[in-house]
This record gives C-alpha cells, sequence and structure tokens, in this order.
DNA sequence: ATGGCCGAGCTCCTCGGA
C-alpha cells in the first residue's frame, strides 16, 4: 500500500500535473493540501476518470484538503473533533487495505506567520486541539498514519540555514515540542525510518532560485502509529515534480506500507 | 536592501504563504 501527500498551491492550476503524477506514481492513496477551491470546484470527475475517489474538504481562496483513493474511503471527519475552526484544514477517512483497514488523517497545519503574532497564537491552539483529538483516534484505530504539510521542521537538519533561521517560524522550539508531543503519542516520522540523502527537503520558496541552490525546508510528513511501524518498507520525496512548468512550491512525499 | 515569487480576488494592488 503507498500513500502519498502532496500540497499542491491551488489545485485548480496544478490538476494537470496532479493527474500526470498519478498516471505515473499510481499511489493508492494521494492527500492533498492546499486546494484553493470550494468544493463545487473540485474536479471530482477529472479524478474519477483516472481511478480515483476523492474525500473532499475544500475552502474558496485558503486552505482546503482532499484524500483521494482508489478504494472509497469511509467515516469522513472535517477538521479536528472538539476545535472548533473557520479554516478548512484536515480530513481523515477509513481506507481498506487486503490486511485490514487504516485510519488516514490529512492535514494542513496552520503556517503561524511570526513568534508574537495572532496566528502564531493560533497555531499553537490549533496544534493542542489536534494532539488531543489526535490521541482519541489513536485509541480507536491504532492503525493510523498521520500525513500533510506540517509546516514545523522537526531538528536542524530539515532546514537549509539552521543556524540563521533559529527561533524564526517554522523552526521555533516551541512549535518543534509540539511536534515532539505528536511523536509522544506513539507517531513515527516515516521518512527516518530509513538512511537520507543530506540536505532532503520538500518545500522550496518560489525567489532567489531557491530550488537551484537547494535552500529548502523538509516540512511536508507522513507519521505512522507504532502499530504501523514495522510495516513502512519506505519514505521518500520526489523532488522531480518542482522541476515541471508552473510547479507547486511543495513536492509530493510518498510511504511504502507493507500492512502482512 | 526585511525584498526577490506565486496564486486568488469585489484583480492592475493587497494579502497570505513559508
Amino acid at each position: 500500500m503507498k500513500i502519498a501527500t502532496w500540497n499542491v498551491n491551488s489545485l485548480a492550476v496544478r490538476l494537470p500535473q496532479v493527474l500526470d503524477w498519478l498516471a505515473a506514481n499510481p499511489v493508492d492513496a494521494l492527500c492533498l493540501q492546499e486546494l484553493k477551491l470550494s468544493d463545487d470546484k473540485f474536479p471530482l470527475e477529472a479524478l474519477a476518470a483516472a481511478g480515483y475517489q476523492s474525500a473532499v474538504f475544500g475552502q474558496k481562496t485558503y486552505n482546503g484538503v482532499a484524500i483521494l483513493s482508489r478504494n472509497p474511503a469511509r467515516n469522513i471527519v472535517k477538521n479536528i473533533v472538539g476545535f472548533s475552526d473557520e479554516q478548512s484544514r484536515v480530513i481523515a477517512a477509513t481506507l481498506d487495505t487486503p490486511q485490514g483497514e487504516l485510519r488516514l488523517v490529512n492535514s494542513y497545519f496552520v503556517n503561524g506567520q511570526a513568534p508574537g503574532t495572532d496566528k502564531f497564537a493560533y497555531k499553537m491552539k490549533w496544534l493542542e486541539g489536534l494532539r488531543s483529538w489526535l490521541g482519541q483516534e489513536l485509541a480507536a484505530q491504532p492503525k493510523l498514519v498521520l500525513v500533510g504539510d506540517f509546516n514545523i521542521t522537526f531538528d536542524d537538519r530539515d532546514t537549509y540555514d539552521a543556524e540563521g533561521l533559529r527561533e524564526t517560524i517554522h523552526h521555533t522550539t516551541e512549535e518543534r515540542e509540539h511536534l515532539k508531543a505528536l511523536l509522544g503519542l506513539g507517531l513515527h516520522d516515516a521518512f527516518r525510518l530509513f538512511e537520507q540523502p543530506e540536505k532532503s527537503y520538500s518545500w522550496w520558496d518560489y525567489r532567489e532560485f531557491a530550488f537551484r541552490r537547494n535552500r529548502g525546508l523538509r516540512i511536508d510528513y507522513i507519521l505512522v502509529s507504532d502499530a504501523l511501524k514495522p510495516a513502512v518498507q519506505s519514505c521518500v520525496i520526489d523532488k522531480l515534480p518542482r522541476k515541471n512548468e508552473r510547479p507547486s512550491d511543495h513536492v509530493p512525499v510518498i510511504a511504502h506500507l507493507d500492512l502482512l
């Protein structure tokens, strides 16, 4: 079973690239973030023609998430249960596999702008809400995968400039403590379960030739629960789509799980 | 030089992103 996550930064713009990518990478499930479109604008038919069903939680202009899957997604939940939110940032679904079911949670974490701002305060509240809810989800379904754009670096390996960006947004101790607290629920960063190339990133700014200079951040993750950890066969970042015409600033991350 | 580049929208400037 292959699960992927990709912040597409407008599905209206990126749909052709998503279809091309799925043709080349026929994963079982693809989680999208930053759709930037309302549900009525979602390209259900084009994705169905490509062999994917869609569970969609859209929003006009900002945010918006979706789970595309080859098999039907069940028990769909939108946003964090118990945390009131105007923004469409989370969609969860149960997927059936030949070896049983698993819970897939797709999240577009709050950016947070800068420490000390209202947006940063919202990010901290949101992270608290997410952790509290995920604890319940894990109790109900121990086979859980949390994917998405986390907008936080785990540690200095995940940034092109650990010293220069210390305690700036995506790098603060406070954000990283929240990320560690998520791992404390019994989750594992699938990417770090394996040897990886130095300076592996999943996002590069559009400015300053950042991709060409590999000045990026790793902020897109696939976290697997204790019960699924032994099943993870690989986790890779696919940098190829960043070379496309009109690319998203993020690239896909793919995990291969063998649930036997 | 605190910018640079993108996408969206009550679009020709402003906001948000990371």
